[in-house]
DNA sequence: GTTTTTTGTGCAAACGTTTGTATTTTTGCA
DNA sequence: TGCAAAAATACAAACGTTTGCACAAAAAAC
């Protein structure tokens, strides 16, 4: 059965644990002939090493706790990823859970997390989380804790998040470019503050190019497809010609509107989304969007993770992710021809 | 830091380990009163339980190990949701670990969840693996091993899919339905059995209702957008006027080459996809397409690893999860106004 | 008041590793 | 051949739990 440790492996061998130990381990102060006769045995007796005993008798462990809202959301899996790319290749598992967006969950999961004892926690907090400190204990305990996407501020360790100030600043400007004049926002909750930030760029960039702005051209809480075409005949009477939206599902919810009213997009209004989301290239009109890079962001959390673990303290507090315009039909002026940018 | 063990406790109530761990455990043998105690001096030291030197005492451990191909691909994120939902209020957490579609990947994945000793392993094995020699280990080690999506029909232990057969046998049973006469098949590569099943389920359908059947219908490892697209030449040449495709990529590429083409859909053409990817609600015409259940079958194995811990060796073998057909405007005869069923 | 039973704790070993220190064996060199 | 230095291995304790067994004190039965 599941037997076979490195007790049996010594006993068949007439030599000690310890060597066993060190030989598997590489430690120069065994000889060459005993490894060899040891690595044998391990193959030939099935040796799986237990890292449970391994990591209770280091005081360190090999896995490192991920919490993220839902697991099955696009964003997240691509973001898992990312940090697992990074992570398996430098010899840590992911033990990951869900919040569910609900704080409750969350502080559970941190609770679990720290009984199996993980070097460090990546954690995206949920939507509901106001008070952090469920996570201050964790660093308390002096682990490594890495926030990303939806970040506390408050709370000591790398960040790692989109730029999104940028990002919307990038995709408003585009649209101006683009030669629209009244440029809408959808927008979501300001207590995150991605959407905060996504708001601000939308702003900047209006003020650079001298264009209106003003709160009849923003659009609070409209991150859904419902509410996004719910929301068009109130965009369409505060005269705007485009929108910038915080998020791609608001997006498809215009591009419906529109295609059921008769408006031609890109010709007479203009969308830009967040996210590419998968059905971003596949609609028609194609959605240009922001790209969150997902994947990168879950690259930069791990190696946050390592560098700390590391003993790099002094590794860059805050990480902003540039957001990347991805172009396609639906900001063009001009309907041209299906351009599949990805 | 992050001390706090149950010696401590132990030590500051002038007590022994043996009753602080029997009063967390809640053992009738330790009294009420030194319970109370004990839990209020826990909370004080703001103690963690190790579940490393407790599992390695026990032998058994809390933790169970699943292995999919990419944890970013929607169905199996769903998987791993429905699968959490059931485990994690049994007290179980979840090591999670992808294959990458690389059979190496699976195999280090699988010893890698070894020396975690995690109570059992459920795996979507990836699409190269032939040899099944890594998770026979795991069954000789007498852990629990369920499969899912991707079976070794080979392997003892639970197997859980979905029922395709039937699943293709409705989705082509509804095309002709609305009067389609001549059904092709888009069809992935066949020695993954869902596509075989798919393509029988499909065959069945059309024997049953007398209609024309051949090889010159069935276009195999069509399953990419571009192939489905690439592939429309030769199905018009084939005379068809619908298709049944084994993926809902597929479908897209074929509707993309329809409103190329200027052919309407479903007026001229029906389609119907496999998968309910979360674009097929989305596109125009919005896809018909059978719903694979993703959640349901997470749910599903957890019960069935749930099973076999507890010793129920003769709870059912194989369970074939229903497919589920969303019927929206690509399979119906007549154009009509936008449906849409979510 | 003694014996039996019950109830609550303590003792000590074990799970499978790792690692500082001690011990043995080998090697190099006079 | 002898001896120090170097190399290889052994010893033993520790990581934080759990648990069978022993044991004492209290409660119940006689």
């Amino acid at each position: 059965m599941s037997k076979a440790t490195i007790t049996h492996i010594a006993r068949a061998l007439n030599v000690t644990p310890s060597t066993v130990s060190r030989a598997l381990a590489g430690n120069p102060r065994v000889s060459e002939q005993t490894r060899l006769l040891v690595q044998a045995k391990a193959e030939e007796l099935g040796y799986e090493p237990n890292v449970m005993a391994s990591s209770l008798r280091k005081g360190v462990s090999n896995t490192v706790g991920m919490i993220v809202p839902r697991i099955n959301r696009q964003f997240f899996g691509n973001v898992i990823s990312g940090v697992e790319a990074i992570l398996n290749p430098a010899g840590y598992n992911l033990l990951i859970s869900q919040s569910h967006e609900r704080v409750a969950d969350e502080v559970k999961s941190v609770n679990t997390l720290l009984s199996h004892r993980v070097a460090g926690v990546l954690i995206s907090h949920s939507i509901e989380t106001t008070n952090f400190s469920h996570l201050q204990k964790v660093l308390d305990k002096g682990l490594v804790l890495v926030q990303f996407d939806r970040v506390a501020a408050s709370l000591q360790g790398a960040q790692i998040t989109n730029d999104c100030f940028n990002g919307a600043f990038l995709a408003t400007k585009h649209l101006i470019k683009n030669g629209y004049k009244r440029i809408g926002h959808l927008g979501g909750t300001l207590l995150a503050s991605v959407y905060l930030d996504r708001l601000k760029g939308y702003q900047a960039a209006l003020n650079e190019a001298g264009l209106a702005t003003g709160d009849e051209l923003v659009f609070q809480d409209v991150i859904t497809r419902e509410a996004g075409f719910d929301a068009m005949q109130r965009v369409l009477a505060a005269g705007c010609d485009a929108l910038y939206c915080a998020g791609d599902y608001a997006a498809l919810g215009v591009i419906e509107y529109c295609r059921q009213q008769g408006i031609a997009i890109p010709g007479d209004f203009g969308v830009v989304g967040t996210a590419n989301e998968s059905f971003a290239p596949l609609i028609a009109p194609s959605l240009s969007t922001l790209e969150q890079n997902a994947f990168d962001m879950g690259n930069k959390v791990a190696e946050a993770f390592l560098d700390r673990v590391n003993g790099a303290i002094f590794s860059s507090h805050h990480t902003s992710i540039p957001m990347r315009l991805i172009v396609r039909d639906s900001s063009l002026r001009m309907q041209s021809k299906l351009i599949i940018e990805t």
